[in-house]
Formats: structure tokens, sequence, C-alpha cells
DNA sequence: TGTTAATCCGATCAAATTGGTCGTATAAAT
DNA sequence: ATTTATACGACCAATTTGATCGGATTAACA
């Protein structure tokens, strides 16, 4: 409960080794993987969702790799959280209507206290104070 | 990721539920199951786990039921959460140190900072404002 | 005192989520 | 052309969570 992903975690690893280096230089996925010790396939798709949602620059081909696109400062955990692992809420109800206690339910406004707790912390951290 | 489970929100529901009666008035968990359409075996070891956490009071026998015994105002969230769901921590390198990835992660401290305030964000919060 | 209705508890099964793998297509450097 | 790396979807495995079952214990009440 409350955890995050490892996606998230190899996110966060990633974008600090390419942090360590100079700003254009190309860090390729078999690189962090090895060093990290992350499965490749599965560190490949979280740089692919980076990529996707404009964080990184990928660069094809022999060579390629990929290199920090995005000013870290400039993102906050939520919207990190939300490339990466989609809509972020506490319980379903939030952004999936179908929940089935939803009639009786008699917490959903103290639930929603916590949530929005939960999400303006985050809306105040960003990737960048984080990761470096 | 990052989500309560439905032990929690049934605790919540149940507590809220006492909250509204009397005082010294006894729930019986098949009478909160019903209302809520709530299973009620789980609801009944999300009880129980109240119970021994000295969160609510457990009567046996017929009639029998629970009821309301801390403060609410005096538990925070986290006491709550662990109560419940046992310890609480954004990755398991804290609580369980065997994570494959201590000797390489680069990503330790950064961690510890969301977990830190997240931890002290749910410290903040007492189930009493939660539920009432 | 026997019956009944409730909590208690561990074991176990099912469902959902997450973690990880595979095969193939595509792009670019040499 | 060949090689090396990303791109991407489908798929399987592992873990976590949700729910169920069977039986033991406790206490009210007829
Ligand atoms: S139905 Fe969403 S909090 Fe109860
Ligand atoms: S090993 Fe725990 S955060 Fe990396």
């Amino acid at each position: 409960m409350l955890k995050l992903t490892r996606k998230v975690e190899y996110a966060l690893i990633a974008l600090r080794h390419m942090q360590n280096k100079e700003p254009d230089a190309i860090s390729s996925t078999k690189e962090i993987s090895e060093m990290y010790d992350i499965p490749l396939e599965l560190l490949a798709k979280t740089l692919q969702l980076m990529a996707r949602g404009g964080i990184v620059n990928a660069v094809q081909g022999p060579t390629g790799g990929y290199k920090i696109k995005a000013k870290l400062e400039n993102i906050n955990m939520i919207e990190f959280f939300e490339k990466i692992e989609g809509p972020l809420g506490l319980m379903d109800c939030y952004f999936d209507s179908d929940c089935t206690l939803i009639s009786a339910c008699n917490i959903r406004s103290p639930i929603k206290k916590i949530n929005d707790n939960m999400r303006s912390m985050f809306e105040n951290m960003t990737v960048g104070e984080i990761t470096q």
C-alpha cells in the first residue's frame, strides 16, 4: 500500500544518472541497465514512456540512447508519476466511477481530503529537486 | 500505485459509522456489512485488526459487535495505516533491506526525501479529523 | 443448561496489479 | 549491407490484494 512502482524507481535512477553527465551526453539503455542491474526491457519501456512524455529525447541507431530534454525543475511529481503510471488517486472512484461502494459510501469526502493533501504535496515537489 | 487498500477503506467506513452513534452504542459487523455492502468476512477481519490495535472494543456473543475505544483525534494516519496494513514505505528497502538494487542504487536519498515528506504529511493528519 | 448469534482466527482460494520477457519492426552509424 | 540500438505490442510470471471458508470461542437468553 502506498508504494511506488519499479518503473518509477527505474525512471528516477535513469534521470539521476543522466543528470550527472554533460548536458548533451547520451546514455544508452544498456549502459544504465548494466550499471544499476535493472532488467533491460523494462528500463527500455520506462525510458520510452519518458520520451513520449517529453522528459527525455530518444536518439536511435547505434551510439543511440537518451538524454534529458525537459527542465526537470519544471516537472512536478504528479505529472511525472502520471506520465509513467497513468492517473493517480488513492481510490479508484476518482478516475473511474464504477466503484460499487459509491452509493452507500460514507467516506467519499474524507478520502477526498486525504487525496487532495497528497496531490498537493507531490505537486509542490519537482523531479529536479528529487534527483539532483 | 499509491493507492489505499480496501481494508483501510472499510476501516474508515466502519469508524465513521460508529462515530455517528451514541458513544457506547454497539455496531455489529453484520449491520455495517449490510449497510455499506461490504463483504462480511473481510470487514470482520478489519474490525479485528482495529480491536487488536486498541482502536475499537470488541463485544462478544449475541448482541455483540464493536464500539470505538480510542480517542480518534489522538491517532495519526501513519499509526492507523500500520495497524491495519503493517509497515509503510514507498519502497521495500525501508523496512526490508534485501533490495537487490541496494548496492548500485543512486536514488536512496531522493526516495528517502519523498518518503519522509509523505510520512510527515500523514503524521499530521488524525483519524478523527478524517472521519468526522 | 442448551441454543443461538456473534466475534475470533488461520488457512486458503481468486482476482488484480505489477514486474519481467520475447519477438519483431524500424532507424541510423559504419 | 551489416550491425547496434531504440520502438512497440503481446505475452507470461510473480506478487499483492481481495474475498471466502471452516471451525473454535464467547456470551446472551430462553
Ligand atoms: S466509494 Fe470512493 S471512497 Fe467510498
Ligand atoms: S534500493 Fe531502495 S530506493 Fe533504490
